[in-house]
DNA sequence: TAGGAACCGTACCGTACGGTACATATACTG
DNA sequence: CAGTATATGTACCGTACGGTACGGTTCCTA
């Protein structure tokens, strides 16, 4: 399945073509840069087609989302023979391409798009964000996590808390700061590693390697 | 020195009313509820006073961070002689206090207001948020892990990462579910033990013990 | 008691937005 | 070729915002 078969079912190339523009102009300005009529000018449509295809504003931003979405698509490297070396280098990959999504300017933008919506909408972007958005990645994570629990390597009774234990290790408070305005991270792989030391350490089965782990946590 | 000393310095007693009631309309109804003109006729004041006191709306939403976080203190019981399990439950302590104040109403709407803002103000009032906002429970924490590591209890090479692993582990994507509008946890006490268990496995210097924390975290 | 500072309430201005209507152009189809 | 669907671009409407101006009121002070 070619990777915009979504988006090409879900929206006409001249739809796409204008949800590009649109996600450019919010990247660019902030909601405050994407209207109607700026939009129109920008992607020489008239304003009556973007209310006829997409509704009214909320409709458009909620398009936006769904279309950003649906070319989002992640390398499934799960279901291999798992050696230690293999799933700490599959997770490390995976801290790393989680903080480098997480840090793109379109993840960026859409997420304060429906953090400064969340309260006159009653969420339904943040919705929209949380349960398209992310279940690309967390599905990867899951897979990751749970073979590596079939291999023996992990252990741990719950994958919800094991993932959300791994996702707070990787990302902290860096994903709020860099919502915020700051500036991401100088050094994606060292964050990436310590993560998943830390990880490692808490619900990896090796003992022996663990304590080497742990000393090098300190490192 | 009391409470409101600082705010006192800062703002008149009207002025801080007016931000109080500023503060309530955003909590309520998001940044569009809060205009110039509806603040005016909430708090029963000019508008031409809100431009003399704040300048303009900008002025006025940096006011309202500043003030709101002149009320915010927060205890600080650290310097006590530490035991083992006197610095798990300081931590515990922290953990749940972290989480009940970036849950809080309050907190969530001015978070949302400055990553709403940080697109086109230049992140002004995401750096103020920063700066000010988490200064009092950065330092509390960092005032306790460090308390930890004098008294032997915790071993870390970098406090500002030990800091940020412990962060990581009790507030995961919590934050930023909330500020999408995703409703709170159910259980504040469970994560907070959670992520207390994990951070002492990894930086707790008792081996006997760790162990059979380590046991424990996977109960 | 007279003067002034601070403040309230209201009216006002310019602007810019979301949304609608229409007139025109292009392309497909019988 | 006629007719229909679809798209553009412009003009328009109502509304609501940020910001300013002004008359009237309260309160403090010389």
């Amino acid at each position: 399945m070619p990777v915009d078969t979504v988006a090409s079912a879900k929206f006409t190339p001249r739809q796409s073509v204008v949800l590009a523009e649109a996600l450019r102009l919010l990247v660019e300005g902030g909601d405050k840069a994407l209207t109607t009529s700026g939009l129109a000018r920008a992607a020489n449509c008239s304003k009556e087609s973007l209310y006829k295809w997409f509704g009214d504003r909320d409709g458009l931003l909620a398009a936006m989302i769904s279309f950003q979405q649906s070319k989002v698509r992640t390398a499934d490297r799960s279901g291999e023979r798992l050696s230690v070396e293999a799933l700490r280098e599959h997770l490390e990959i995976f801290a790393r391409d989680l903080l480098e999504v997480l840090g793109g300017d379109v993840s960026l933008a859409l997420n304060r798009l429906a953090i400064g919506q969340s309260s006159r909408d009653g969420s339904k972007l943040g919705k929209l964000l949380l349960e398209h958005g992310r279940h690309e990645i967390d599905r990867r994570a899951r897979a990751l996590i749970e073979a590596g629990k079939r291999s023996g390597l992990l252990r741990f009774d719950d994958a919800d808390d094991a993932y959300h234990t791994l996702y707070g290790l990787v990302v902290s408070d860096l994903h709020v700061r860099m919502l915020l305005g700051e500036q991401g991270l100088k050094d994606i792989t060292r964050q990436a590693r310590k993560a998943v030391d830390a990880f490692i350490i808490l619900h990896g089965t090796q003992k022996e390697a663990g304590e080497a782990q742990r000393a090098s946590a300190v490192r």
